[in-house]
DNA sequence: CATGAATGAGAGTTCATTCAT
DNA sequence: TATGAATGAACTCTCATTCAT
């Protein structure tokens, strides 16, 4: 970002240019999209563009990063009354919002999804992994027989990416078979499976 | 492909080609990679890639089908003695074979997963996705009790995402602080776990 | 020049872009100086420039100009003790004094005379040569024998150039192994020689 | 230069390139010219002439060096009949000779001087300055006297550069009223005079 | 069949200039 | 009058693709 966004119409343009950048992504695809088509999108000038954004590089980093923060913040506000159920209903719970999530404004989130391997979508699941461990932590915090949990560093690195990779893959497959409840159903019941196992491994280890 | 490859040079040619085309991604990086670098690469002309590829993109596809027919075949050659092993076995010795062929190549494997989602790599997953669901039902067959599991579809599909998916977020993390056996533990536990639940909830229902 | 400068504040913000305009060349170069910068550098707005200049062409000749009336300046200051002194002396003197000129102010004019062949400097070099025609006619009024030299025009053309050309070409130089006086003694003693056979020449004729 | 022209037919594109330029700049002066123009002029297409010149720079660099092989060979092939001539006899010879030069080609170096001062002309002066420095040396040999010349470093600077500058001062004003056998006429006379007096005192020092 | 020089549409980017505030 | 965000035409340069040799 080459200025910072000081007066309200400055952050109007960025925020304008970031949205368009995701419609012209849905237009064309990541690869076809041009620093024109995000400017025309946005109904300003390729040079007002480069006033607020080094190029593309910049605009879809801000873009991703709009999502990331949008989802955390939708996880966050989810947590809050779940951490006392138990995994398979948070998991649910959770899996539920972000599905409605990627299905609201217009089908934006669903179809970058749907994009998402031309995308530089490590940004996005890097910082949601990093958000998701602290939310991990917090429930741990309160079922304390999660403490004996062994090497919960991998053991996180695996549930996290196992529901986000595998929510990801289902969004990105055009006409799939399956119903959305059945995938959250399914990861669900394999976390829940998971934690138990890993809960009862503790217990006879102590 | 233009050409049927019906001569032994022809297919020579081809194999050099997308062969050539994975070391120029190696070097360049897949965004910047170009038809040049491809036939430099090879040491044939521009002009003869169009002899026997539509495209950029059809070299790249052909490069995704060659990797993906790859794995198929290195999971079928270490499927035949693990059809009566336990789940845990299964996962743990598959995923070691394909962290090991990842890993051969000058790192060639290992580059491509490093930047796969740049890469239409749905391609690659699809086509592993639909293989390993056959090797499953194969798994399935010897088991009988897995008969019972209700709505195999589903759980098949968030099976094997989970598997493939981590294992390619894993490897596109260019330092993690996890070993590659951590990973491989801890998944082949959570399967084990939801297999071993789905048994336990059919029995329960018959 | 757009407004006549009528009031201080304007001539203050007129001289400050010309001044401006100098610094951001020795900071950017000719060829990549914008107006942008040149605001910058002067502290006001690129909107403000234009209420002064017509643009960026204006605002190089005005420096140019500014650059010939400071050296005319510096010659007519010089010149009043000199006119009863020889060829020789008369030179030497000058060039001294321009020598001096360039290495003032921080180096800014020296820096454009090292740019100056980017620069439109003909504007410069022309407002000089009709400068130095006065200067010119001045000494010869004073030493009668030069009043038989034929052709004045074409001789006058001949000395002014040789001179300052070979100036600006010395002083464009990044690094010359020459020194600046071995320039001025070997630039003077030609013109002494040349305006000595001249002279001889129109006696003999006479 | 990207490729080094090994057939024919690169060699002819990199000419056609390099005389398209020089009319080019003549067409539109050397800041408005674009490599689009000269693509244009020679008629191939943008992407050709970046397989011959990294971009203008490259192009016009190769303008002017072709220009200033074209008058060292011009001063060579004069200068063999010339060595045992005096001074003012070979500096009217090689002026002569480079005038006729300037207004042969359609006009196109007569106007490539008249924009010179737009170019990077320290390429052809610098280039000049070196050759002319070896025919001096040659013409040295050969009298003798002019061996008892202090300081021949600085003498030749300023010969060559008054010389060459003036030229191309005169050649570069659009309307002057002086003819140009009256600019030959006064530098040699001047050279002459100069080369005349240190000869004299030389001898006087000897 | 192979070649590789030539193509040219179109990408990213700049910057002199304007005009609503 | 001063501002500076916005403009957009025009620039340089790339690269997938072609076709005469």
């Amino acid at each position: 970002m080459r200025k910072s966004p000081k007066q309200e119409r400055s952050q109007k343009m960025v925020d304008a240019l970031v949205e368009a950048t995701g419609r012209a992504i849905v237009k064309h695809g990541y690869v076809r999209v041009t620093t024109n088509h995000v400017a025309a999108e946005a109904g300003v000038s390729p040079g007002s563009l480069y006033q607020y954004f080094d190029g593309k590089e910049a605009l879809v980093e801000a873009l991703l990063d709009r999502i990331s923060r949008d989802l955390a913040g939708l996880v966050d506000r989810r947590i809050d009354g779940l951490l006392d159920a138990d995994v398979r209903t948070v998991v649910r719970s959770l899996l539920v919002s972000v599905f409605d999530f990627m299905q609201k404004d217009e089908g934006l989130y669903l179809e970058l999804a749907r994009n998402w391997h031309q995308l530089h979508s490590n940004r996005v699941v890097d910082l949601l992994e990093k958000h998701m461990m602290e939310v991990c932590r917090l429930y741990i915090l309160r079922h304390v027989s999660l403490f004996r949990i062994r090497n919960p560093q991998a053991i996180l690195f695996v549930i996290i990416n196992s529901t986000l990779m595998t929510l990801i893959r289902y969004l990105s497959q055009p006409n799939s078979h399956l119903r959305k409840d059945e995938i959250i159903d399914c990861l669900s019941d394999m976390l829940a499976a998971y934690v138990r196992s890993l809960d009862e491994a503790g217990a006879a280890a102590a």
